[in-house]
DNA sequence: TCTAGGATCGGCT
DNA sequence: GCCGATCCTAGAT
């Protein structure tokens, strides 16, 4: 496939909301030394910071888990859940402004073998349907946190080949596993696609 | 230090 | 549809 350009730092540098909306159909590259797997992205959600009770920045709050988040936007902030399984974010707006977009869901649009082989025996269809698996694709890890995805030279990096998703394609739902943010759980803050891309 | 709980997944009923 | 795995993180002591 041709080479698509770099989302610039600008592109992640606004609302959440934003960034969120516009990354539907943007592809996520992953190079290491097995190879490279490239997604469409189909699923996002956002997370607005401080005053968002479902977001670990909430309060304030700043530890060594969620430094990446007060950090320069067009980042992979990537933390493990449940003990077992890694989620992959977007850092947006800039720094002091620790809001980010988890990346859920996509379909492999290049390195299809490799992507098989790294999940095992399970249908297309799950290959990337969900956070956790998503990283295994794409072999992301907490090694990959701060990773600047605007970078030509990092392994994870952000591109746009111009395809977008068209607005009445894109669905707006309340996210998925927060439940104990009370209110704020219902926010429609997740992003879908229909994946048929 | 210790404890509680989690931005999930896959297997089982 | 429900439930357990599994261990890191954060906050309390």
């Amino acid at each position: 496939m041709s080479k698509p350009p770099l989302l610039a730092r600008d592109f992640y540098q606004r609302t959440t909301e934003e960034v969120a909306r516009d990354l539907l159909g943007k592809l996520v590259s992953s190079d290491h030394p097995d190879g490279t797997v490239v997604i469409r992205l189909t699923e996002v959600e956002a997370y607005l910071g401080v005053d968002d009770p479902a977001c670990h920045t909430f309060g304030g709050r700043r530890t060594r888990r969620t430094e990446t988040m007060w950090g320069e936007a067009g980042r992979a902030y990537v933390y493990l859940v449940y003990g077992l399984h890694h989620c992959l974010n977007v850092v947006t707006v800039g720094p002091g402004r620790p809001e980010a977009v988890l990346v859920r869901g996509g379909v492999v649009v290049d390195g299809i073998e490799l992507a098989r082989a790294r999940r095992g025996s399970v249908g297309e269809g799950s290959l990337t349907d969900g956070p956790g698996k998503l990283c295994q694709t794409l072999a992301v890890t907490t090694a990959d946190d701060g990773i600047d995805l605007c970078f030509p030279g990092s392994s994870l990096r952000l591109l746009d080949d111009g395809f977008r998703f068209a607005d009445d394609r894109v669905r707006r739902l309340p996210r998925v596993g927060v439940d104990y943010a009370g209110e704020a759980a219902s926010w429609p803050l997740r992003l879908v696609t229909d994946s048929k891309v």
